[in-house]
RNA sequence: GCCCGAGUGGCGGAAUGGUAGACGCAGGGGAUUCAAAAUCCCCCGCCGCAAGGCGUGCCGGUUCGAGUCCGGCCUCGGGUACCA
């Protein structure tokens, strides 16, 4: 074959891989093992190209881990539940079931022709019953040991559809669909205890070193320990009952600055007081109206209403405080009651601004620079806890100390003098995985009169979804399915009813790299199999995950511990983590008639237009999403240009830490680099036997210098900078002179270096030289050190940190002699001709010189 | 709002505090060809005839030396607990 030829030679090597079962993962207790995993994709229906780019990096790294000799499990599988299956159910009229699978099976058939190192023989779904019947069986361990347990939450729902909403399908407070004023409603749901971890897995970040810091910043953010002080503030004449208020702060040394107090709408004195108060029953009825994204609330304008209660301020019983109701406290943090100190708070300043409220600073600046205090109409200070401010309102410690300080005193002086304590408080709240939908894993309890909340027998599980179902009505069809809620108790055999909650696909997500390490067992776990191929020891996937999926999944991996399913060493699964950026895109999209987007797909678009010749808007890129239709179909460059060429542009140019904005230009230049690697390797077995004198040695010396750059770059996650190498040692082969044998163990080398990236290419190129067996197989070449450093080098002569010339000198120079040279090269002479005197010279060894006149 | 990132030629980007722009794309010029495709060679940050000057989002600082470190901003992206 003269011409590279993708759609010949791609099935033929993926075959061979397949019939040698080169990616069958097999426990070697001879060799290391590797577990590689990227997340495993929701199965929307399409690959899209963020999928080639996250895979294709799981695939160099797995591929270069089988060549240093690692027994490799490399496995794939699908996050099949989820929210978009229903809503295909309701458009198109298809069982979610069968949307999912039919999904899958596309995206499977797209997936191998990537030629991935990938195990399928352990695919599964998380979907399969098989899978979430494990997962009902944890579950239940799991309520045994108390890690789960019920409680009041408030949801999105949807007064016209009667349904609950995420926080998604709610638009500026609208419901997506019914376009009806979004209220909050409580439920009682299902809760796993992540709280009692939070110390636990926030100390355990300190040791997760391979790690990105910004994923263990996030995570720690996250969690939010506090230190601070829970007192109470007495109330004059409350309602029967309340006769004081709780709060909690984490600034108790600002209590002299305290201008009123704030409680949620939701809390147990707000609704006493709504009773009598129809004012008030009105306000707290529009705070409700809110729907319960922590952004929304944060975002939407401070609003309060003032009780006409009073509260005495706990250090002088003559100082009395507002009470307002106000629409920014939740009830779930804290005590659902805080104390405004406007002049050190952005949030309160706004509302004491907005209401009249007296602002007090308790501490200034240590270093007066003039700017306005807060009560001059300036904004709130707030300086980082470890600057020294003086405290013109101090009540504990010294008057010019730091925030920390400060608090720690405060804490102390009303501990002592019976005002509250100190309290360590997380930010993390209970993980409430509760969902009021069809297409989840069943959670396996049955409600019985007599005997309350039951689980299932582990013997009747999996709870397996009925078939039989419609979603021609908005809501969950597990509550109006004819016969399957309708149960015996299993524990006294009445007539009961299983819990229709499905859990949230996060539990789904937070365990199968465990089940990966045996797929088919009875069990969710085999002891022999997770103790050898656990823990993941690099995971990739998208950034956007950094929170929530991996302390779930931390979490989780704790638990299933606790119960038996898991070995201590594997309470963090995954040892290392690389965060690849996002594919981004334009969005485009038009408006119907109400004036509500209607998205459109990139190849619908032509210079701003549809087809009929709509202009349409555009948003600048964002993270592709199926909803928003800024995604982009990777088949047809597959089938233009095949799979390496793919992989190759993907991993071209762009940081794979970095996020990218898909453009279609470029994936024509990688087909022509491949095609003539091609050319230039096969090329190499015609060249003369021997070439001038020197030129293998130097092709040699070349082959070495790439090998360890390329190895260092798949090491680091440099792949953009490992591809560059490549081109530049390609140049570098096509310009040799060298003899034949040398040209053929060159581009041999070349073929390995490329396989991970290429590996179709790179086995037919091993193939037409003479390799042995797969490339896949063979072994990863070694760097010779010796052959790495050159006898030479260049030194940049800088003048008063410019530079103004180079020297080339013998790589071990001494300093003097190099300094000599330097103070009587024509550049520094150039410079001092004026007379200037060169008053330090400063040479680095192997880097640079300096001359400071 | 809050938390976390990112910002370098026309474009994607490279650069242990040490020659800013490697490598590639696009563009320009040339070779080959009857012509084209394919391929190969050369040029390519900005201003300037040149000498030289200016340049890594903006402002300031540390340093012999800053894209890199520190402080303050701006813009864009991610997360914000029911999208996955």
């Amino acid at each position: 074959m003269s011409r590279y030829s993708a759609a010949e030679i791609e099935p033929k090597w993926q075959q061979a891989w397949e019939t040698a079962g080169t990616f069958t993962a097999q426990r070697d207790d001879a060799k290391p093992k590797y577990y590689v995993l990227e997340m495993f994709p929701y199965p929307s229906g399409n690959l899209h190209i963020g999928h080639v780019r996250n895979y294709t990096m799981g695939d160099v790294v797995a591929r270069y881990k089988l060549s240093t000799g690692h027994a490799l499990l490399h496995p794939m599988g699908w996050d099949a539940f989820g929210l978009p299956a229903e809503n295909a159910a309701m458009e198109k009229k298809i069982h979610p079931g069968a949307w999912t699978y039919k999904n899958i099976d596309n995206m499977k058939s797209q997936f191998s022709r990537l030629g991935l190192s990938l195990d399928w023989s352990r695919e599964f779904a998380t979907c399969d019953p098989e899978y979430y019947g494990q997962q009902q069986s944890m579950f239940i361990d799991f309520m045994e040991k108390g890690l789960v347990y019920r409680k009041n939450a408030v949801v999105n729902w949807d007064p016209v559809d009667m349904t609950v909403l995420a926080n998604e399908q709610v638009e500026d407070g609208k419901g997506w669909r019914s376009g009806a004023t979004v209220e909050r409603r409580e439920l009682t749901q299902w809760f796993f205890r992540i709280s009692d971890y939070s110390e636990e897995l926030l100390g355990a970040l300190d040791r997760l070193e391979n790690w990105p810091d910004k994923v263990r910043l996030m995570q720690r953010n996250w969690i939010g320990k506090s230190r601070g002080l829970q007192f109470a503030f007495g109330l004059i004449d409350g309602p029967t009952g309340h006769d004081r208020i709780e709060v909690y702060t984490t600034r108790p040394d600002t209590m002299l600055g305290a201008s009123f107090v704030g409680i949620s709408p939701d809390h147990p004195l707000a609704r006493a007081l709504e009773k009598d108060n129809a004012d008030l029953a009105a306000f707290n009825a529009e705070c409700r109206k809110m729907g319960t994204a922590e952004e929304e609330m944060e975002k939407a304008e401070k609003k309060g209403f003032d009780t006409g209660l009073r509260v005495r301020h706990p250090f002088d019983t003559a100082w009395e405080l507002p009470v307002y109701v106000a629409n920014f406290i939740l009830m779930d943090y804290g005590t659902g009651a805080i104390f405004g100190c406007p002049a050190h708070d952005a949030r309160d300043l706004e509302f004491a601004r907005k209401y009249d409220l007296p602002v007090v600073s308790t501490y200034a600046p240590a270093n007066d620079d003039g700017t306005a205090l807060p009560e001059d109409g300036g904004e709130a200070y707030v300086p980082p806890k470890t600057e020294p401010v003086i405290y013109v309102r101090g009540f504990a410690g010294e008057t010019e100390q730091t925030g920390e300080a400060a608090i720690d005193a405060a804490i102390a002086f009303c501990e002592a003098n019976g005002v509250g304590h100190g309290v360590t408080k997380f930010r993390l709240r209970d993980w409430g995985l509760s969902r009021q939908r069809y297409w989840g894993c069943p959670i396996p309890v049955i409600h019985c009169d007599t005997c309350g909340v039951v689980p299932e027998k582990k013997e009747n599980l999996p709870v397996k979804l009925p078939e039989d179902v419609t979603f021609d009505r908005p809501g969950n069809p597990l509550n109006w399915h004819p016969t399957w809620r309708d149960v015996p108790c299993p524990s006294c055999g009445k007539p009961a009813q299983r819990e229709t909650d499905t859990m949230d696909t996060f539990v789904d997500s937070s365990w199968y790299y465990a089940r990966f390490t045996s797929p088919g067992a009875a069990t969710p776990t085999v002891a022999d199999d997770a103790a050898y191929w656990m823990n993941v020891d690099q995971y990739i996937g998208g950034v956007e995950h950094a929170i929530l999926h991996l302390l779930y999944s931390r979490f989780f991996a704790r638990a299933m511990h606790a119960c038996g399913h898991l070995p201590e060493s594997a309470v963090e699964p995954f040892d290392a983590l690389f965060t690849q950026g996002m594919v981004t895109h334009e969005i485009y999209l038009t408006r119907d008639e109400n004036g509500r987007p209607v998205y459109h797909l990139p190849q619908d678009v032509t210079d701003g237009k549809l087809a009929d010749g709509t202009a349409v808007e555009i948003i600048p890129s964002a993270k592709m999403s199926k909803s928003k239709k800024n995604v982009v179909d990777p088949v047809t460059i597959i089938e233009q240009y095949g799979a390496d060429t793919a992989r190759w542009f993907v991993l071209s140019d762009s940081p794979p830490e970095r996020d990218v904005e898909w453009t279609a230009s470029g994936a024509e230049a990688a087909s022509k680099h491949l095609a003539r690697v091609w050319r230039i390797c096969t090329e190499a077995a015609e060249a003369p036997e021997e070439g001038p004198k020197g030129t293998d040695e130097a092709l040699l010396r070349e082959t070495h210098k790439a090998i360890h750059d390329v190895t260092m770059g798949i090491e680091s996650f440099g792949f953009n900078t490992s591809v560059a190498r490549l081109y530049a040692f390609t140049n570098t082969l096509q310009k040799s002179q060298a003899g034949r044998a040398a040209r053929i163990a060159a581009a041999k080398t070349l073929a390995q270096l490329m396989s991970p990236m290429t590996p179709h290419l790179a086995e037919e190129i091993w193939a037409h030289l003479g390799g042995s067996g797969l490339i896949a197989n063979a072994p990863w070449p070694k760097a010779d050190q010796s052959m790495l450093v050159d006898d030479e080098i260049t030194l940049p002569i800088q003048v008063n940190g410019k530079r103004r010339a180079e020297i080339t000198v013998p790589r071990d120079m001494p300093k003097d002699e190099i300094e000599k040279l330097v103070l009587a090269s024509d550049a520094v002479k150039r410079a001092t001709a004026d007379g200037a005197e060169v008053r330090k010279l400063i040479v680095v060894p192997g880097r640079i010189v300096n001359v400071v006149l």
